[in-house]
DNA sequence: ACCTGAACACCGTTCAAGT
DNA sequence: ACCTGAACACCGTTCAAGT
């Protein structure tokens, strides 16, 4: 049902997903859909949640800012998959079941960095906040005139301002 | 031409914003606006310069730290005015004349915090981005399930942490 | 230079009808 | 329960024509 939609999007973009492009590439009418989705917006929301769903959550054995780093670029890849929808992600409430799953490792993370357990959730909307900000940015098009090793240093910059950040922090 | 179009955004949305709806909005044929416009993307592009241009910047004399505080408090202003438009400040090369003037006033802010000139566009990039992303977190939809007291806070936070970073590093 | 009318190829969605 | 056909009220854009 969705997966149609997505095949649609990474073909002709987010404005190329229509009712009517994803029916044919089903093979069926486009009012069938209506069966499977209450209408075109929540056939977005499914695709922004599949979206979620994909990024892939580092292993738990990691230092705690190999995982932060890793996040990081587990966003950046989606984002460049997918960088219509990418954007949906600043729209939709940041508390689906597949949103959840992507703060919850970050929470982890943090915790096990030595971040005092009240700061923890101020601290995953800032460090999440930037991120897809960043991710966006890149792929959205409003970093254009920057190259991808510029960025890359951005990053690691930022990455190691945070960690400082931290570490005194949790003593 | 541009007006028409900001009016009928504030009214219907970003969705609402059609050739037909704007050129109604004048009196006009929809045919007529492609005299002053290229096509439908163009006019966007000219509301959300234009949005970027209303910004306000805070005056020169203010300490460095209370002038970044305002500058995120036009953002989220301007953010609350036109949520889906400030949207499209991320797909949009930061490099409009209106952009240049907010960044160049963030240039000069950071500084005169006394930042080192090398590091300047590279904080200058990650400070505009995690603003951006919060304000458009905060009036698209993300941060649905916090108040504003909870960002304001969060924010504060924030500026907080940016001050401790930026002050060691100029000595 | 600026505007118009008619037309083309699209949209999302409703509704009654079919199996 | 699931799908269809026809229809409605919209889109952006082109093109020839008017002043």
């Amino acid at each position: 049902v969705l997966d149609a939609a997505l095949v649609v999007m990474e073909a002709r973009g987010l404005d190329g997903v229509s009712m009517r492009a994803v029916a044919e590439r089903i093979g069926v009418t486009p009012m069938a859909l209506y069966h499977h989705v209450r209408d075109k917006q929540d056939l977005v929301d499914g695709v922004v949640e599949r979206l979620l769903s994909e990024i892939s959550l580092p292993a738990p054995e990691l230092p705690w800012d190999e995982r932060l780093r890793a996040l990081g670029e587990s966003l950046r890849a989606s984002a460049r998959r997918h960088p219509d929808a990418f954007l949906l992600l600043l729209r939709r409430p940041a508390a689906t079941t597949a949103a959840l799953r992507v703060r919850d490792a970050v929470y982890a993370t943090l915790r096990d960095a030595g971040v005092a357990e009240p700061t923890v959730p101020r601290l995953e909307r800032l460090l999440s906040t930037f991120m897809i900000g960043f991710a966006a940015s890149e792929s959205a098009g409003r970093f254009a005139a920057h190259d991808r090793p510029t960025l890359n240093a951005d990053l690691e910059w930022a990455l190691a301002r945070i960690r400082a950040m931290i570490v005194p922090e949790s003593r």
